[in-house]
Order: structure tokens, then sequence, then C-alpha cells
RNA sequence: GGGCCGUUAGCUCAGUCGGGAGAGCAGGGGACUUUUAAUCCCAAGGUCAUAGGUUCGAUCCCUAUACGGCCCA
């Protein structure tokens, strides 16, 4: 019977098992160490020594070397590798006879001594070893690994036994993530949840994802921010709440898009802009000195200084420079045009002057602001939520954060004068009327919570994706989802 | 949405100026009691992404499609 397919061979192994009245998928090891414990404890050991201790440990088989009476079997655990010294005079032959039939992949656990080899290996001397699980599809090559980014996307849970590196990147991303939490505790804010489903989409101006609720029969978005809910808490007296949550943005995907994302949204009552400025470099250092040790770093082959306190520098200011003329409110309707076909912007007839500078902005100047810059003074025209900046009201007292040339952070001093807010509502109505599909919905409820009266505020919102890109070096976000969005397979 | 590139064995890749395909690793059989990309011997493994077209003949040339990557909008 010549099974050589590598899944008919390993399913033919399981079968067998059963048949035999053992399991191949076992419920339950109790381990003593993990491979880190034993590199730890017995790190010391020289080559040739052999320790009497026991020890259990259980992991995935990633490599197996048989010599005939003698093989090695390097385990993966969540911690480390560490190697399998499994010897017939040890082992006995029917437990040799199961590291025989061991496929690379398969889930073990062993008991046995601590010994180092004389070729400097640390090593486990296993007594006994039980096959925990059965793996029936062989993994990638031991050499080249897995590098097809299509396949690493798709089947994450190989990319991620397989690339040391793209485990590391998840570690450091979960580690930021809690050090944020935990900054945030230690600065008085309240973790708190948010409706995801929102009959009214708000917070953002971006394209929503639609869904239906079957008992209310009505639509819902998914959140494409949870701005508005987290600001009903600061009428309702929460003075600071934070929210680590996933939006929806019903847009493309790129190298710095994913449809769904993880944002902090956090506010504070009684304070400001500078207020959510120092926030800001509290929350990007804290994650910093978590995962970097340090607030320097590099990000694909460009030093950043991520040390405080970062420049502060207006739009306008930026632009102009950048442009080598005023670019500003001064100017008409007109010129500003002008000077986006100048720059190769493209423009639309219902854009203001707001839009028209921000649209500047971004072409000159934000992709070239590599170390950590405070953009402030956003227009009016894009910022529908944010205070309007005393004697300049076409300008709003709100900073965008860039780092590497992307928009890390984005913060207002909040608006919290109803009146105010129901006109920008009526304004973002309109665009939605002459077709923005972006523009946001108009939040009766939301305007009802200011009515009665919210206390003055900053709110911050940090992309999470995006500083992890940053603080891990990747090029793409999805090298920082676990499960980037794909279309289905061919 | 546009442009460029890719898709060959489970994985990593060659290759065919158009005559119908190769290696390493993994897998199978064998040898080996200190290996670590173990080594050695033997045998096996493919709808060359999919669908059309050109051709005596297409995995290779052409067109379209799918999926992916990069760049641009």
């Amino acid at each position: 019977m010549p099974v050589e397919d590598p899944f008919a061979v390993r399913r033919a192994k399981r079968d067998a098992l059963i048949e035999s009245g053992e399991t191949p998928y076992k419920d339950r090891f109790d381990f003593t160490h993990r491979a880190s414990d034993v590199i730890a404890e017995y790190g010391h050991l020289e080559a040739g020594d052999d320790s009497a201790d026991v020890v259990a440990m259980a992991g995935r088989v990633v490599a197996k070397r048989d010599q005939g009476k003698v093989a090695f079997v390097v385990v993966r655990d969540a911690t480390e590798d560490i190697q399998l010294f499994c010897r017939v005079n040890v082992l006995g032959d029917d437990g040799y006879e199961v590291v025989r039939s061991l496929d690379v992949g398969d889930w073990i656990g062993a008991t046995g001594t601590v010994l180092r080899t004389r070729r400097g290996e640390l090593s486990v001397s296993p007594t006994e070893i039980v096959l925990l699980s059965k793996s029936l599809r062989p993994l990638p090559e031991k050499f080249h690994g897995l590098t097809d980014t299509e396949t690493r996307y798709r089947q994450r849970y190989v990319d991620l036994v397989m690339n040391r590196e793209v485990r590391d990147v998840f570690h450091a991303r979960f580690r930021i993530i809690s050090a944020i939490r935990r900054h945030m505790e230690s600065q008085g804010f309240l973790e708190v949840e948010t409706p995801m489903l929102h009959p009214i989409p708000g917070g953002a101006t971006a394209r929503p994802f639609v869904t239906h609720h079957n008992t209310l029969d009505m639509e819902f978005y998914l959140r494409i921010a949870p701005e508005l809910y987290l600001k009903r808490l600061l009428v309702g007296g929460f003075e600071r709440v934070y929210e680590i949550n996933r939006s929806f943005r019903n847009e493309g995907v790129s190298i710095r898009h994913n449809p769904e994302f993880t944002m902090l949204e956090a506010y504070q009552a009684f304070t400001n802009l500078d207020g959510m400025m120092d926030l800001t470099e509290g929350i990007v250092a804290a994650a910093a000195q978590e995962v970097l040790g340090g607030l320097r770093t590099s990000y694909q082959g460009v030093d950043v200084d991520l040390t405080g306190p970062w420049p502060r520098r207006t739009m306008i200011e930026l632009t102009s420079e950048a442009a080598g003329e005023d670019v500003s409110f001064g100017r008409t309707a007109d010129e500003l045009r002008e000077l986006c076909s100048t720059h190769g912007v493209p423009v639309d007839d219902s854009w203001g002057k707001g839009k028209l500078i921000t649209e500047i902005f971004e072409k000159l100047v934000e992709g070239n602001l590599v170390q950590p810059t405070f953009v402030t003074e956003y227009p009016l025209e894009t910022s529908p939520l944010a205070r309007k900046k005393p004697g300049q009201p076409e300008l709003t007292e709100r900073f965008e954060l860039i780092i590497t040339g992307r928009e890390i952070a984005n913060a207002f001093s909040e608006l919290i004068d109803p009146v105010d807010q129901r006109e920008r509502f009526a304004k973002q109505i309109e665009a939605k009327a002459s077709g923005d599909d972006e523009a946001m919905g108009y939040d009766e409820d939301y305007l009802r919570a200011m009515e009665y009266g919210m206390p003055p505020a900053g709110g911050l919102g940090i992309g999470i994706d995006r500083l992890v890109m940053l603080l891990t070096d990747s090029a793409s976000i999805r090298d920082v989802l676990l499960f980037p969005h794909m279309r289905p397979e061919a």
C-alpha cells in the first residue's frame, strides 16, 4: 500500500491510533515548565552536563532529526523552542516508536531530565512522550519557511507557527495596548464600552457599512467612530473616559487602510487642546517605552525621535512655507483653486477655502513631516465637532499628530455649544444632500444631550494600528492585523 | 479606478528562444546512539491559477478573468 501523500499518511496514523483504542486528541497535559523556564533554570549546564531533574513540557514539533536509535525533536511552545534528545535506551522500544511516528506539526507532551548535549544544545531527554494532538497537514519547508504574502495573511495560524518575527510583532502589539491601558488608568480614565451598531453614522466623516436589524426592522450602521457616545458620557458626568474601539469604514484597502481598524478615543473634562497634547505625548511615550525601552526608533530606515514635547505648527504656516506663498483664508477661493491646480491637487466645486487649504496641506506637507509634529488650527469646514478658534471662526482648536508622514492622532478642544453644533450638523446634511456620502448624519439625540450641558473638554483619537506599525517598523497595516481583510480565495 | 509585476510539486524556487517540466526541503522505503538546514542510498510526487485564442503543437505567445503584491489617484 504505497501511501505517500503526506496528508494521507498522517490521516492513517490518526486512524490507526483510534483503532488501537488510544486517542490522538488528548484533553489535558500538566506541564511543569515552559521552554523559557527550562532555559532560565538550566541555562548554566555545560556541554555534556546531565541534570537529574525531571521536567514536563508541552508544545508543537517543529523539526525532527531521526538517527536510528536516537532522535532530536525540536518543540516550540508559546515562549521558546527547545530540543528533545530522544534515546531508545531511555524511552524503551514502545516509547521510541512514539517518537518515530511523530510528524512535524504534532502537539506533544514530554517528560524527562534536563541536560546539555556534547554539542552544547540545552535539551530535555524524555522518558515519556505523549501525542497530544495529531497534525494532518505538513508545515512549510523548514529553512525558507512561509514567505508567500497571500498565504501568510490568509493562513495567519501557519505564519505564526513559522515566523518568529511575526509572533514578535503581535506580541509587541498586545504589550502596546496593555501599556496604553495602564497609562490611561494611571491618569484616572475609565475604560467604557459604547455601541458598535449606530442608528446614525457620526463622529467622523466616512462611508459607513450598513446592516439590518430584523426584529426592529431598521437599518443600523457599523460605527465609524465612538465619539458621539463617549461625549454623551461627559454630559452624564464621567469626566475621563476612553474606549479602545474597533471602528469600520467602508473604504478602500491599502497598505495603510483596513475596513476595520482599532482606535483609542479619550475624552477629558475641564481641559483643552493643550491637555490633549500632554495626554498624547504620555500615551505614545508609554507605548514606546514598553516595546522599545526608549523613545528613539527607526521606521523603514528613517530615524524617529519620539522625545517630547513635540513641535506645534499651524496648518497654514506649514502649507504656506511649503508652497512658498501665502496659503490662508486671506486668499480668494479662486486663488486657492489655482494653487491646487499648480500643485496637481484635484478639486471639487463644492469645496470651500478650508477644504482647499487642507488638500494643499495634505499634498505638500503631510507626507514630509517625519518627526512627531502637532499640526494645529484645522479649518472649520473639515472639523464639524471641534471648537472654533476664538477670533478666527474659520479655524478650529484641533490638532493632528503626524509622524513619518502619517496621521497618528487627531484631537480637539471639543465643541460644547449645542446651538453651534446644530448649525454644523445642518451643514453636514447639506453636504450629504449634494452628494457627499461621507458627511455625518444629523444626530438629534446628541444635540439633546449637549443641550443639557457638556463640560469643557478635550477629546483625542489615536490610530492604534498605525502606532503599532511605527513601533514595530511594519510597512503595511496588514502586518499588524492578525487577520487582515482579503477577498475570498480564488 | 489606472499602471506595473506575480501565480510551476505540500513549502522555497529554477526552467522551457513554442516540441508537452526540474531542484532543495517536506512526505515514502532503507542505513545511522550527540544532531541542529543532520548525513548517505533508493523510489515517488505536477490540470505549470482559470477560460478562451493563435499554432501541426501552448505551461511558454495573445486576450479576458480570478487572487495577490507594489506604485499612482
